[in-house]
DNA sequence: TATTGTTATACTCTATAACTATA
DNA sequence: TATAGTTATAGAGTATAACAATA
C-alpha cells in the first residue's frame, strides 16, 4: 500500500462541508413534528449520562444563552422530562436533573430516529455502509473537538 | 478478505444514528451568527445550479408549506440575494431567480464554513480523514433517498 | 373549479437588555 | 460588586387557515 500519495488530506474541506450540510439537512428535516429540539435532546442525554447540572453550565456547553436555557428548562419541567433543584452550597445555583420520564422519552425518540434511518440505510449498497462505518471514529473525534464557547445562533433552515 | 461476516450491516443502526445526530448538531453550532439558514442556503444553491424555479416547486423541494416559501423568498428579496419574477406562460406563477449578489453570499458563506470545518479536520490523524472520506458516498445516497414531500417542522435546538 | 401565491395569525426557539436574589 | 438565574421583549422561521388572482 502506498501511504505518500493520493492522500485524503489533499481534499478539499469544500467536498466534505457540501455533504455534512446536506446530511444536516436531511436529519433535521427526518424529525416528526412536535419533537423534542436537538438542544433538548443534548441536554436530557448530557443529564442522562453525567447527572445534573447547573443551568449555566449547560447554556454553556450548548452554546446557547442563559435565558434561552432558563426556557428550555421551563419548557422541560412542563413537560415533566426534567427538574429544578436548589443547590445546598449556593443559593443562587439551580440544578438541573433528568426525570424518568424524561429518560424514556429520550430512549423512544432514539428508537424512532433510529427506525427511520434504517429504513434509509437498509437501501445504500454494502460498500456505502461500510464507508459509513468507517468513518465513526472520525466523527467521534470531531464531535469531542467541537469548542464549547461558540455562541452561534443555530438556525435550521 | 472476508466479506462473508463482520458485515457493516450487522451493526445496529443505533450507533451510526447517535454518531450522525451529534456531527449534525455539530455542523450546526460551526456556523457563524446571522447566517443564511439551511433552507435560504439549499434554495440559493438550487437555483444557482438549475436556474429559476416556481415558487411551489421550490417549496416542494425543501419540504416546507407555499407560504413559509413565500415569506422565504420575501427575506431573500429584502436582502438582495434572490428576485421575483413572473412567468408570461401562467399569470400566476412565480418564478424565482438567484441574484449575483446571491451567488457571492452563497461563495463566500461556503468558503467560510469549509475554513471553519478544515480547522477541525486539521486535528483529526490521517486515518479518521480517510474514514471521512470514505463514508462520502454513504451520504450522497443517503442524502438523494430523501423523501421530497416530508413536512417536517425543522427545529435546530 | 382548480391552481398559484399571499396575507393573517400563532407557535417554537432564539437573542439582548433589564431585573432579582444570593454570595 | 459579582454571579446565578429570571423576566421582558423582539426577531427568525415555521405552520394552518383564509384569501385573491389567474387558468
Amino acid at each position: 500500500m502506498d501511504f505518500s500519495s493520493d492522500s485524503a488530506r489533499d481534499l478539499p474541506a469544500t467536498e466534505i462541508t457540501a455533504a455534512l450540510e446536506r446530511l444536516t439537512r436531511l436529519f433535521l428535516r427526518l424529525a416528526p413534528r412536535g419533537e423534542l429540539s436537538l438542544t433538548a435532546v443534548s441536554v436530557l442525554s448530557l443529564l442522562g449520562r453525567s447527572g445534573p447540572r447547573r443551568l449555566t453550565d449547560l447554556a454553556a456547553g450548548e452554546g446557547v444563552t442563559q435565558p434561552a436555557m432558563t426556557q428550555l428548562v421551563s419548557r422541560l419541567q412542563e413537560a415533566g422530562l426534567a427538574e429544578r433543584a436548589g443547590d445546598p452550597e449556593d443559593g443562587r445555583v439551580v440544578l438541573v436533573h433528568v426525570t424518568d420520564a424524561g429518560r424514556t422519552a429520550l430512549a423512544e425518540r432514539s428508537a424512532a430516529r433510529a427506525a427511520l434511518l434504517s429504513e434509509l440505510l437498509s437501501q445504500l449498497a454494502e460498500a456505502e455502509l461500510d464507508g459509513l462505518v468507517a468513518a465513526l471514529p472520525a466523527i467521534d473525534s470531531l464531535t469531542s473537538l467541537m469548542p464549547d464557547e461558540r455562541p452561534a445562533t443555530v438556525r435550521a433552515s
